[in-house]
DNA sequence: ATTCCACAGGAACGAGCGGGGT
DNA sequence: ACCCCGCTCGTTCCTGTGGAAT
């Protein structure tokens, strides 16, 4: 995993294996490595100061500070594109009022549940459960049971509960608002004294659109936007990690700025910043560079999107796997019918009975989403309206993943 | 101004899985 | 033993539609 696609120098020249493993243990062992705490460049870590965000921390402080003296705080949103600090925001504050909260031994828990990892009804309530020590079987209740259970045990105990809900949109846009609902509606109806508040935090503004408009006034009673980081912003927030994570002078000025203005230009993300700055550190010690240097960043963040598709696309069900195959054999872009019979004539030539073109498109959708296609649908007037289709991710990615199939590498 | 292609994508349904509580 | 549950992945049937061609 660690080594996946990195060719390790030496390798092929002649030197006996060991050789190259010494070598690389060396470089390991070195007690001057580059690094003084990789850990500061995770990206479920959570700094002890976070840059530009004060306006957000303060805000978010305000409206859950009536917590403090047992009072329900509104339910809040947090909304902004991925990489613009929402999580950490979240975390910090609820580490810091956690503090709080246990020295004045008050009955609050701070629950952080996220939905893509969580991604159904019945899997959120099960995470509910087992922060709260309630325990719901994995699968087997309904949802009203299991949150009847959970509901029961917060009235007995007597808690106050703040979830934090990241990446909310998932369930809501899978399933309904049910879960959300329940939860909202849990303050009137379900708990004596108590109370439940929700902190939701969404990467996708238009998510509203899917709510229920009684869920969503009750919901979003207050709302922070983050916004996107800027390039100075990152450098700033990159030299800080710099300072943390590394020994000093390792991180040229010229590599910091390229993964700054990389991120930059996916609308200021950065935890991207900080994974690209991960990598190219690995691929520097890897290659016992003392220094890392724009190249490393250049090339940390090809194997990036490269390691991404190739894991994505290997895990991928069957029949998208196929679909992908019948896409790499055309050279540009299709459209779904052409795509289709070609998809169909290979699913054949295997012996599998092909899907509907229904199923097939619901997949190409899926696929959109996963980044792995672009399929935009566009219009050929007289010639019908189609999903134009063509691969988003290096062809060689995915070949490499999907010669791994038994099945599909027998046809290439 | 109409027509009409080649699909998009929603809705309803069901089989199969891995499990409940009583 | 019984009938229950949520969820995934698939099918069938369906209505809707942008814009080149007419």
């Amino acid at each position: 995993m660690e080594f996946a696609g990195a060719p390790v120098e030496g390798v092929g020249e002649g030197g006996a294996a060991g050789d190259v493993l010494d070598k690389i243990f060396n470089n390991i062992m070195k007690s001057n490595s580059i690094f003084t705490n990789r850990d500061a460049l995770r990206n479920d870590y959570i700094p002890d100061r976070i840059l530009f965000r004060d306006d957000e921390i303060a805000q978010l402080g305000q409206m859950l500070a009536p917590i403090l003296r047992g009072n329900k705080p509104s339910n809040i949103f947090l909304y902004g594109k991925t990489g613009t600090g929402k999580t950490v925001v979240a975390k910090y504050v609820m580490r810091k009022l956690g503090e709080r909260i246990s020295q004045l031994k008050l009955n609050t828990k701070f629950i952080y549940v996220n939905a893509r990892l969580a991604s159904t009804q019945y899997k959120v309530l099960v995470e509910l459960g087992s922060q709260l020590d309630i325990s719901i079987p994995f699968t087997g209740l309904s949802l009203s049971e299991a949150s009847s259970r959970i509901f029961d045990k917060l009235r007995r105990d007597g808690v106050n509960v703040v979830l934090i809900f990241d990446e909310i949109d998932y369930i809501v846009k899978n399933y309904d608002d049910n879960v959300l609902y329940e939860l909202t509606r849990a303050n009137n109806e379900l708990l004596g004294g108590n109370f439940v508040s929700i902190v939701g935090i969404s990467n996708d503004l238009k998510f509203k659109e899917y709510l229920d408009p009684r869920v969503l006034s009750s919901l979003s009673e207050e709302e922070i936007v983050f916004p996107p980081y800027t390039v100075d912003e990152l450098e700033a927030i990159l030299r800080d990690r710099v300072k943390m994570a590394f020994r000093p002078g390792v991180v040229s000025e010229a590599a910091l700025k390229l993964c700054a203005s990389l991120a930059a230009a996916e609308h200021g993300d950065a935890r991207r910043a900080v994974d690209l700055l991960r990598v190219a550190g690995e691929l520097a010690e890897r290659e016992g560079s003392e220094e890392v240097s724009p190249d490393h960043v250049t090339r940390a963040s090809k194997s990036i999107e490269r390691d991404r598709t190739y894991e994505v696309v290997r895990s991928l069900p069957l029949h998208a796997k196929l679909i992908l195959a019948a896409a790499l054999s055309v050279p540009d872009e299709t459209n779904t019918g052409r795509l289709y019979s070609n998809y169909a004539l290979m699913a054949k030539r295997l012996g599998i009975e092909p899907l509907t073109q229904r199923r097939i498109s619901g997949i190409l959708s899926e696929l959109d989403v996963l980044g792995i296609i672009n399929a935009p649908v566009v219009s050929s007037g007289r010639f019908g309206r189609s999903k134009r289709i063509r691969l988003a991710v290096p062809r060689d990615a995915v070949a490499r993943a999907l010669r791994e199939d038994e099945l599909i590498s027998s046809i290439l």
